[in-house]
Parts: structure tokens; sequence; C-alpha cells
DNA sequence: ATGAAAGCGCTAACAG
DNA sequence: CTGTTAGCGCTTTCAT
């Protein structure tokens, strides 16, 4: 016997499809009565609507959708991917609107995913990892597919945009630094393509006025390892390492800390993104939350007022906080005091 | 003007809908020129088949689900779930099969999700945090959707199971620090009920003989120095802590030192799932890594072939590996030789 | 407040 | 090898 219908359903209950169509979705007013008959007969056929056959017909497919072009490595060392799909899920989770996840490998798959979205997958997507100059963006829009960005997107475009202030606490840390003495801060970006990984870097490079000591990383915890190497080489090694995210501060510290440097006597070091664990290290690393979860919420809403007909529009979350830990709480090594060059700001970062 | 569809490209390409559909398909031998004409025409219209449609009439949705109940907060510091999605992904993006994830809250929540599932949104699901006594085994059963379980269950079931030794990395990490000369190792278990934590909690209990040092936490970062701090604070305090994932041993190896104990001098410290920034760690972590993502791949295949008709069956995943790093490579302190109780192993654990 | 009926866009017999 | 024709199980006008 296969599953009921709602015919099964209108059957039983002596009505029509559409009544029990209605019952459930409130789309016209339907007598206390037979709302509770057609609930009653549908709670005893265990009857489930059958979400193709109302994905078709209602062209809405009550999901929203994520992809996702990573190297599968980069996926599981993340710490942002995992608490940002559960925000996105807490506020899917009110209405019944489900998730789908697509992970690709190419530009081409990663079109096709897109336009399987369009094609009835999805209703709407989230798109992450945002490039300073995206595909995407115009992409999406020719498919005519709701879509929100995450990230302060700079270009021109009608979509939603979730917007984060990322420079500030950049700013923060620099200002923290400057208090304890250090004059030789160096910063391990991103990859300076990302729209996140470039406004901490133009940050920074504003905030300490040049890029000499600007090294830019992957993300992971072998090129903040490689590119630590490289700046403690230094003739006038930096007393305070930024790391774009925890993960290559972390690779960092450990790396310093191997050539006999203590951390944060003789090398302050914070990171990124507040993992879990950085408070739990020795010593705690500084770092800088970023609440992905609540980023993942205001994007879902944002999205599903997207589907639902509104207007596209901007909206800005605050949702960075310093975390000031021991990893960078001691004054800068007395080396620190030597002059510097003078600043040179390059065009691309003013 | 909306999106074209199936009639536009077969009139277009002088064909009717049943030659554009086994075009693609393959469901049945088209000549190679009127296919030309077919995918040329399709091209150029940019169709892209409705996938609602499609699962309609094929009763088939080209997905596969995966419902998680969790707080958020655990998902977000959880390292094993990215990397096993990743892997998922992997072998789900060869063919065009789509994930879908919903994240519930509650047990009702989570039968609807799997209701949903079951009527149309995905057809098969796999089951992870696994319980000893998991009711999602019989439901499922009950729904008729294919389902694999991911852990070794040891119930009746006829879904199939991705099975992983979890003692074998156990028992070798025990003998390890017998090597060494410690006596007194403790462990800190996750919750019980689940199928690896108590894999992992049975196969220490038989390893050291006792169940005295043995105890559950909830793999956060909190219970983890929570249980540490019981365990050091004992008359005969442990010189060894087996953690049963890297998130609790870090934590703990961080209140160790906040102690003024030496890592590994006078307390050896193991984790297990072998998250990225063990290695990294000071001092780096013994751990375990068990490749969430094969174990990805590996149940996604399983699914899959349960989806197209084959007979569930078992399969064992040999993905265990020791990580021997610095954290456990000391002698045990002088104290350790100090004789123990005499080991009595209860009844649960046999 | 409810019924009747026409699709939504595709797949899969059934013919030829 | 290709065309015809029913549906798949819902939603949503249009009636009443």
């Amino acid at each position: 016997m296969s599953r009921p219908t709602i015919s099964d359903v209108a059957r039983a209950a002596g009505v029509t499809k559409a009544t029990v169509s209605h019952a459930y979705s409130g789309h016209r007013p339907i007598s206390a009565a037979t709302k509770a008959r057609v609930f009653a007969a549908a709670d005893a056929l265990r009857w489930v609507p059958s979400s193709s056959a109302r994905a078709l017909a209602a062209r809405r497919a009550n999901a929203i959708g994520v992809v996702l072009r990573r190297d599968p490595a980069i996926l599981a060392s993340d710490t942002f991917f995992p608490a940002f799909i559960a925000g996105v899920e807490q506020t899917l989770a009110e209405r019944e609107v489900a998730l789908v996840l697509q992970v690709v490998g190419s530009r081409g798959a990663e079109e096709r995913a897109y336009q399987a979205m369009a094609a009835g997958r999805a209703d709407g997507v989230v798109v992450l990892d945002l490039h300073r100059a995206d595909w995407r963006v115009p992409f999406l829009a020719g498919l005519g597919l709701p879509a929100v960005l995450l990230g302060a997107y700079e270009g021109e475009t009608r979509l939603s945009c979730v917007r984060t202030d990322d420079a500030a606490p950049v700013r923060d840390l620099v200002a923290h630094l400057r208090e304890r003495g250090h004059t030789r801060i160096a910063h391990v970006a991103g990859p300076l393509d990302y729209v996140h990984s470039y406004a901490r870097a133009r940050a920074y490079v504003r905030a300490v006025g040049s890029r000499a000591l600007l090294r830019e990383g992957d993300f992971t915890a072998g090129s903040g390892r490689a590119l630590t190497a490289d700046l403690l080489a230094l003739r006038d090694r930096p007393t305070a390492i930024l790391f774009a995210n925890d993960t290559m501060a972390i690779a960092g510290t450990s790396y310093a800390q191997s050539r006999g440097l203590r951390v944060p006597e003789d090398l302050a070091v914070a990171g990124f993104d507040d993992d879990h664990l950085s408070a739990h290290l020795s010593p705690p690393l500084t770092s800088v939350s970023t609440d992905p979860a609540r980023r993942g919420r205001v994007a879902t809403a944002r999205l599903l007022a997207d589907v639902a007909g509104d207007d596209p529009r901007d909206v800005a979350v605050d949702c960075t906080a310093l975390r000031l830990r021991a990893s960078t709480d001691a004054p800068a090594p007395a080396t620190a005091r030597r002059t510097t060059p003078a600043p040179e700001l390059e065009e691309e970062f003013r």
C-alpha cells in the first residue's frame, strides 16, 4: 500500500481536495467543524502532504539553498560554516522550510547548481565567500533567483546584502597593541579577493599606515605557520601579529613558541573569528567573535522576506566583539620602541 | 517571460516531450542526430528541467536528507559535522543529487522532518548521532524510507549501517600509556547513550579493568574542564587522561596547566577525533583521527545504493588512526608506580 | 463556506 | 527509434 494522498483525506472527511488544501494553508475560510473533520481524517490516515507535488503546484520549493565552492579539506576545518548553518536552521525551523546544500568543485558545477536551485530546488539562496568582484552577483540577478549576499559587497546590485563591519575590530586591536607599546604590528590576511579578508586587511593598513608587514595567507594552518616564519625572519621582526582567523593564529603561535619566543612577552598574537578552542589555549588567544549564527539568522530572515516578495535591501549586523585575552596582554618588548620607516600608503588600500 | 518548459524544447527541436526526456535520461535509445538537435534547442532556450516536476513524476527527489537534533551551540563547535558533510557532498557531486539538511530542536519536529523527507523531500537519509536504543531505527523502518545508520548499531534492524571500530584505538592508546609507566589512566567519555561514546568507554573500561576513573562528559569544553578538575582533585589523581574528543581534551589540558601541572611530564593527555588544531597546540595533542569525510563518502554511497534498490547491508570502514604526539610522550611521573586497587569490572561494560 | 476542474512540468507506460 | 497519452499529488481559479 502506498502513502495516502490528499484525495484519500478528502474522501474520508467528506469534502473535496480544495477544502483539505485550504484547511491547511488558511488561504480561505473553512468552518471550524469541517476543519476539525479534515484534520482528524488526515491524522487517521497519517497523511503528510507531498512536498514535490506541492512544490510543483505552488511554484515554491519551501527550501532555500546554499552552494559552496570549496575544497572539502577547507570546509572541514572551517569554524564559520557550521555555526552559520546552525543560525540558518534556527530561523528556518520555525517555518517549515528546508535547507538545500550543495558543495561543488568547479565554476561549471557551481553554475549548474544555482540553475537547479532556480529550477525549483530552492526559492532563494544565500551567497557565502563573497568576492570583491563576484560573478555570481550578476549571474543570480540574471536567473531571477532571490539571493542575499553575506558580506559588505561594494559593487552595483539589487540583491539583498547582510553587512558586517570588519574594520572596527581591527582598528581596536591595533589601538590595543599600540597602548602596550607595539610599533611593528604585522597582519597575516586571508585571500585578498574575499570581501571580508580585504576589509580586514584594508582596515589594518589604514590603521598602521603601511603595508610592509602585510602578508596574504589562505586561512589554513599551513599558511599561518609559513607566513609567521617569514615575518619572524625579518631583520626588524614584528612584535605583534594580527591573523585573519584563529586557525592561522594558532599555527603561528605554535611556530613562534617552537622558536623559543614567549607569547605574549616576546610576541603578541591575535586571531579572528573566535574559534571555540581559542579561550582554552595557552595562552588564551585574543580574537574577535563574529557571531556567525546570528548572521545566519539575519541572512535567512532577509532571504525569506525577499522570497515572500519584499524588495531587496541591505541590512547591517553589528556582531563583532573583541575578546581580549592573554596572548596580547603584555607590554611590548623593549626592541619595539625602535623607530620604523615612514609609512607609505599604497593606492589600493585608500 | 517565464522559464521554458520541456514542451518548448520539444517544439523547438521538432520532437515530442518524451524524446527530450529520454535524450537526457538515457532511458531509451535516441539517435545521435535528434539527440544533438534536442541539446541544441535546450541550450538555445537555456532550459533547465524543473526539479519539482521531475520529482513528482518520477517519484524521486534526487536528494538525500540529514536531520540533526542538536543545540545550535554544539553544532557550531563540532569538528565532525563539517568534515562529514564535505564527504557526503563529494560523492553526491558526481551524480546530480542534493543534500537537504534540517536541524531541529525537539522530538516532534524531528519526526515531522523525517516524515517530510519521506513525503518527497529526499529519497533517503543518513542517521547521525546514533543512540544505543534509537527510536529512529524502527521509526524510519516504519516510514519505509531508505536510511543508513552511522555507527555500530547493536540492535535489530534491516537498515544499512556504516560501522567503525572505535575500540581498537582506545586499546592502543591505553597500551601506549602503559608502556610509559602509567597505571592510573582516566577517561572522560561523551554521553554514554551514544553508540560511539559508549564503544570508546567500554573499550577503555575493558583495557584498564575498572571504571573508577571513568567520567561522563558531553563533548563540550566546559565539561572537559570540569571533569578534569574533578579527576585532578582525587587523592590518587590519574597521571593520564583519555578524552572522548579533542575539545574536551584541550579544555582539560588548559585547566591542568593553569594548576601548575606540566603536560606531558606531570599529566599525559589524549583526545579523539583529531581536530585540525590539535597538531598545532603546545604541546601537540595526541589524538585519534577518524576520517569523517571518508565515512561521509561511504555512507552516501551506501545510501545511494539502497535508494537504487539494493538490499541494505552493513559496511565496515577502517578509518581510525592513532596520532601520537607530545602530549603523551613522557615517562609517567614516579608516583604512578603506586599500586592501585584491584580492578572490578561492572556488568554493564562486559 | 464549499465544490469542480484545470493545470503545474515532467516521466513512463503503451503504441507503432 | 519516436509519438501519444495518462497521470504524479497538489494548488488555485472559477463557480455556486
